[in-house]
DNA sequence: GACCTGACTGGCCGACCGGTCAATAGACAG
DNA sequence: CTGTCTATTGACCGGTCGGCCAGTCAGGTC
């Protein structure tokens, strides 16, 4: 078999540099990356990382739309999944996207620094799944479910940010007198959330 | 005088040293700053710089706690200045950590390096801020101004989150489908928020 | 076998990094 | 004036950065 062991395999040498690039960059950022440190760490020399991607900058592009693939999927397809517009949906949605945050924390921080440099690649990308929850937000504010005085942007760009924040920041603010688990956090945002956005009877 | 138009005055240097630092690592990070160009921009040599603050990372540090000073005194006296819990002060107070940050949006960013660098050197008196919060809205809730039933640091957490959040990634997501600016965020995040916290009768 | 492609290596490069240092110059005390 | 202190300068340093290049080597094709 010519899969077993090869000397040479270009594509697990590419997934190896893209894996410990990632690892790297989520820790430090782009600028406090050595390329000589990315090299030893994946077990390669430099020479083979700008063979595969061409410049440091390129193989940072590659490790964020890599990232970027994963986010991108996992909300569509849960978008996809959404049914009809009820609260329990709601409530679903911002704990399956909690979650997701929580089990991805490379994303996080990923997304964190490249925002902080500027970069708006994946905004259209973004906007696409941004609007997607909104026509959601908007279907159920029409059939009475939540209420119907705010912009549905914004009770997506509220949720999103809530929890974006929470694990950009958690490790320092789980220091905070009172302040407590993800779980705990997540059950008391979902409270105030939720009860903030259906119409009061 | 000799305060006129002296051909020395170290304390205006050491300030226009901080200042161009400051506006610099804002932009891009600790690690992305040069020296060299932070000499020309400050109008300065680089030695000089080295003179007063003695590395770069001495004067990052520096303009980090210049900063979180402008922050804390700000929130701390706005806390002080509280009164008696009830639901209008809470929105005020929302509004005004709001307002905070939109006008000084240099220290979000600084802040949001520092945190991704593993910077926890202010979370002590961060502690001091959200501690003090969370014991306002802890008398609130005794009065039953706001619902019992929630982690007062929760409630904290949750409005700095948000507006912390906004401020970070407002450039980015005020390209999102539908959203508006600053006041309509605030303003729908007040709706939902307020809605969320209080009891409902 | 010869041949080609491309994965891979080690050595090297110019640029530039943060930092040092000896020398200079202005402010001020006496 | 002289001496002292220190803000300020420009030349300079060792180290390391990202990147390049000539060449080697494995695997596939004919």
């Amino acid at each position: 078999m010519s899969t077993l062991s090869p000397t040479r395999d270009p594509e697990q040498t590419r997934a190896r540099i893209l894996e410990a690039a990632e690892a790297l960059f989520v820790e430090q950022g782009f600028s406090a990356v050595r390329l000589s440190e990315l090299a030893r760490s994946a077990g390669v020399t430099k020479s083979l990382i700008h063979h595969h991607f061409g410049s440091k900058e390129k193989l940072w592009e590659a490790v964020k739309d890599r990232a970027f693939e994963r986010y991108f999927t996992a909300q569509m397809s849960m978008l996809e999944e959404a049914g009809e517009p009820d609260v329990a949906l709601l409530r679903a949605s911002v704990e399956a996207y909690f979650h997701f945050l929580r089990d991805n924390p490379g994303v996080v921080r990923l997304f964190a620094w490249a925002h902080l440099e500027g970069d708006d690649h994946y905004s259209e990308l973004d906007a696409e799944l941004v609007g997607a929850g909104a026509e959601w937000v908007r279907q159920a504010q029409r059939r009475g479910v939540l209420r119907a005085d705010v912009n549905p942007t914004n009770v997506i760009a509220v949720f999103v940010m809530a929890c974006t924040q929470w694990f950009e920041t958690k490790s320092h603010c789980q220091q905070w007198p009172g302040m407590g688990s993800d779980a705990a956090f997540l059950e008391d945002f979902l409270t105030i959330f939720l009860e903030g956005v259906t119409p009061r009877g």
